[in-house]
DNA sequence: CTGAAAGCGCTTACAG
DNA sequence: CTGAAAGCGCTTACAG
């Protein structure tokens, strides 16, 4: 006698003639129920094909949907464009999922159907992860709903969430290529923000004063190692086409440097691609280094000169922190004591020195 | 005067003097409201800072949370692992935003957290994508809640959702190698199935008799286009280590083959991965070709030939189809008449030639 | 064009 | 160890 058109707790609460509270306490086991009135409420489930208390019931009752949206582009574009992000998804699935939480992918505002979309979802928190486009009203919209709330996008609140000394990393990585004897070193930063803008030959302290604020800590960084950038190039673009102009204008300098620090692998791999086709060797004639250490096509794993981003870890602490924040949510309106959020995570960032920086005699 | 607690419907109507049934349809849009009544509700929300109804109250009432649950473990490895299943999830998230559904991402059933979730997460409709563990507990499971369920594991019902013809492309394939002047042909195919299995030489029969049906299509195609395989190599994970193993397997014979053909291109990438490392050239030493046309690291983008499943089309067709049987569904419940499913859409298979194919003289 | 009311499927104090 | 009842935030016939 299974297959009802739609199983209820209550029908099967009365099936196994108790009351509600009884047969929802079986299921979720918060409160002690008689090994046999259990067991009377199990079979009966079993019997009309009752699979569990709905998420929906539970999750207007109890105030939590358990879901988590993750607002990102990643997943609309080549798993080869932005693999650390994918990374990092897979961080936050793993670490929510073992929480019991599961993540709901939300695309930015930027239409009707994504809006739409937006408000129809549920979620308890949000992380969005490297946008790159809808800011205006994704961010607006997603303050309104008043979830806890952290935005991996290179901007905003990344710093409450996991802690990264990348100024640390790139200060050790150019201290070793200053060591390797290079002494003609250009830079080649991203400025990955809202807008986009032009690529182009800059200053350092032009492209500081308009990069974000991880890119400043990792040109920081290079400056703290000493490094005197004899050219530095502007990519507006985080894709490996901003890199190859970099390459071009860089490589076609009168005094082209030995070396090209860049904050972003795909620029790196940009400007190694251009060289290729110049006919200029890496290592040899130009030594190159990278940030995030991401898999490229057209390149052996651990080939780049780079530091170390774990996007998986990265992910992972982003989760805890926010499942943190829900937490002290929770507990400010059970209206106890103001509990605190505690230490924000560190994510290390070692680095890999790779094959394409080459040491001068 | 913004800033309560938790605004509700309720007391936007309240403030606004109207019903709740009308505050209801000055949002939804679903009943005509008189210009002036809506905008005193509206202006009462903005006061109030109400962004909207809740999504779980909508979807309690409504019965539709416009959530799909998507099964996969794509998310949990290395992008470089499974670009394909990446690609698919990146068109059902397309398609399904389109339609103003969400998609949730449910590992497979394997331990208690993720049973847990699974039974926590709320959806309307499920897609399962290239699962490879948890069958045994997650299928039943699924069933259970009784939503559409359209499966892309490699069984099941994949064919009711998207229309596939693997045979004429690898027939065509196979045809332009025999054309090419090949006679030592090997095989080298996965059986990608629920439970793994050992890699190993064996026959063309016996593969064909265990291999999934996606498969036995490929090998089809081979077969039609008049193959005769001089060997045939059963893989028995759908890795590139298993396609080493190919590899090491069948050039060691006695009579090494000119051209093996593969129905992945994740194998075709060990094969070629191996013979590089021994010193067989390719291809003018060995000929291979793969399926499926994924990005793969080591190798430039087009280099393989292989029959190019576009991953993304793939999603959308299999979303576009979940919408249909949800829509059908509904108009079941309503208790209308039995509507159609209708067509299943067909995914184009061209051959992508690439450079891994030698015409013998 | 608008309202009052039932109900979606649960959980959770409150009471015993 | 168990029940009866309120309530979570909406939508949707039903009435007028």
């Amino acid at each position: 006698m299974a297959e009802h058109r739609h199983v209820t707790l209550a029908a099967v609460a009365k099936a196994a003639g108790v009351a509600k509270s009884t047969a929802s306490h079986v299921f979720t086991g918060k409160r002690v129920v008689a090994p046999e009135t259990a067991e009377r409420v199990r079979r009966a489930a079993e019997a009309m094909g009752y699979t569990g208390p709905s998420a929906l019931g539970r999750a207007l009752a109890s105030g939590r949907s358990h879901l988590i949206g993750v607002v990102t582009h990643a997943l609309l574009e080549d798993a080869d464009t932005d693999p650390l992000s994918l990374a990092i998804l897979d961080g936050l699935q793993r670490e929510f999922a073992q929480a019991g939480y599961g993540i709901v992918i939300i695309p930015p505002i930027t239409d009707d159907a994504s809006r739409e979309l937006a408000h129809a979802v549920l979620y308890d928190g949000v992380v969005s992860v490297r946008r790159m486009v809808g800011f205006e009203e994704t961010d607006p919209y997603l303050a309104s709903r008043k979830v806890p709330w952290i935005s991996l996008d290179g901007y905003m609140n990344e710093e409450s969430a996991v802690r990264m000394d990348d100024a640390a990393a790139t200060e050790e990585l150019a201290r070793r290529v200053l060591e390797a004897g290079h002494t003609r070193i250009a830079i080649a930063a991203y400025t990955f923000a809202v807008e986009e803008r032009p690529d182009g030959l800059t200053t350092y302290d032009e492209l500081y004063a308009i990069a974000p604020e991880n890119v400043r800590r990792r040109l920081d960084g290079f400056r703290r190692a000493g490094v005197q950038p004899v050219a530095v190039y502007q990519c507006g673009s985080v894709s490996r086409a901003s890199g190859e102009a970099a390459g071009e204008a860089l490589l076609g300098l009168d005094e082209p440097p030995t070396c090209i620090l860049t904050t972003a692998d795909v620029h790196a791999a940009g400007i190694i691609d251009h060289a290729r086709r110049s006919g200029v060797r890496v290592p040899e004639d130009l030594s190159v280094t990278g940030f995030d250490a991401i898999t490229l096509q057209g390149f052996e794993n651990g080939e780049i000169c780079t530091i170390v981003q774990d996007g998986e870890a990265k992910g992972r602490i982003v989760a805890r922190r926010l499942l943190r924040m829900l937490e002290v949510a929770a507990a400010a309106r059970a209206g106890g004591e103001v509990e605190e959020l505690g230490e924000v995570e560190e994510l290390p960032l070692p680095v890999r020195w790779g094959t394409t920086v080459a040491t001068l005699s």
